[in-house]
DNA sequence: TATTGTTATACTCTATAACTATA
DNA sequence: TATAGTTATAGAGTATAACAATA
């Protein structure tokens, strides 16, 4: 295990993160660290943050949800959803309309400008995972997705 | 308590996300959150943040390690780490020595209750990677580990 | 001049309490 | 009373500029 037999860390060489490596949680934290620099360098030019870009997919693909499951959908706190909303409403990317049926509730909608960008941030998004993973394979790439999804479950 | 409570959707059905699921950086990010939980769960009683605990057990295991060397292998910006061992130098966990051969640079050294916690935190870092990935067999932990390292290289 | 580390600061993310309006 | 959403706020985490001491 030990490839460097002197102990003396006076000059900067590489740090031993053995035990660290050991650890799924680690390995997951900078395997993160890597693709959310890819996906924020490819985003910034939509203007458009993860969690951002997480709720106009999630709209677009769930015309009319509300936000309780939208909150639950991208595991954010509600207070947190709202303030996230009124950024993509006040740029006229998504529209927040009271539920006829349940008028607590709110309709969240995409607008025609917020189905285009978000098709446009989608490209960018794949883009950046493409880059981040450009070491694996397809079926790597596939088997990844699988082993991370069973961890989170859904 | 447990993280289900009750299926209670009475109306609203789950969100469909599929298009987020096919992204790797979906799955990471969920994935992440679901382990930094249950760390964060068992790391409480150590009153160690994810930071702190990778910072004594690099240090541990590169005593008299730069703080340079440190920030790089953590891939923490020095004033962060900075503040980082100021808390953990105030613990008593950790010490800072000037490195008489060069004396701007500090050697960073675990002190026996710094090892001690270390050694205990580790333990509890375990249990919490095993129970957040309870799901996957040994090898497929492997696997994870293996693939998750081709992406952030090292 | 360059490097190590620090201080100060700011910006994002996340979490919680308290409120409103509906049910 | 309970629920959907909001406001306000506080705490982490992270990033950068400016500085001191040393090389």
């Amino acid at each position: 295990m030990a490839s460097k037999p002197a102990p003396d860390n006076t000059a900067d060489d590489q740090a031993d993160q053995a035990e660290l490596l050991g650890l799924v949680g680690y390995n997951l934290r900078r395997a993160y660290l890597v693709i959310q620099s890819q996906f924020d360098e490819r985003m910034e030019k939509h203007d458009l943050r993860q969690a951002e870009f997480s709720v106009l997919s999630i709209v677009k693909n769930n015309p009319g949800i509300n936000q309780k499951a939208l909150a639950e959908a991208l595991v954010v706190a509600p207070p947190n959803l709202a303030t996230l909303l009124d950024r993509l409403e006040a740029r006229g990317l998504l529209t927040r309309q009271r539920n006829p049926d349940d008028k607590r509730a709110q309709l969240v909608e995409l607008t025609a400008q917020g189905t285009r960008l978000c098709g446009r941030a989608l490209k960018a998004a794949a883009e950046a995972d493409d880059a981040a993973v450009d070491r694996l394979s397809t079926a790597e790439r596939e088997q990844l997705k699988m082993l991370l999804r069973k961890i989170f479950v859904d």
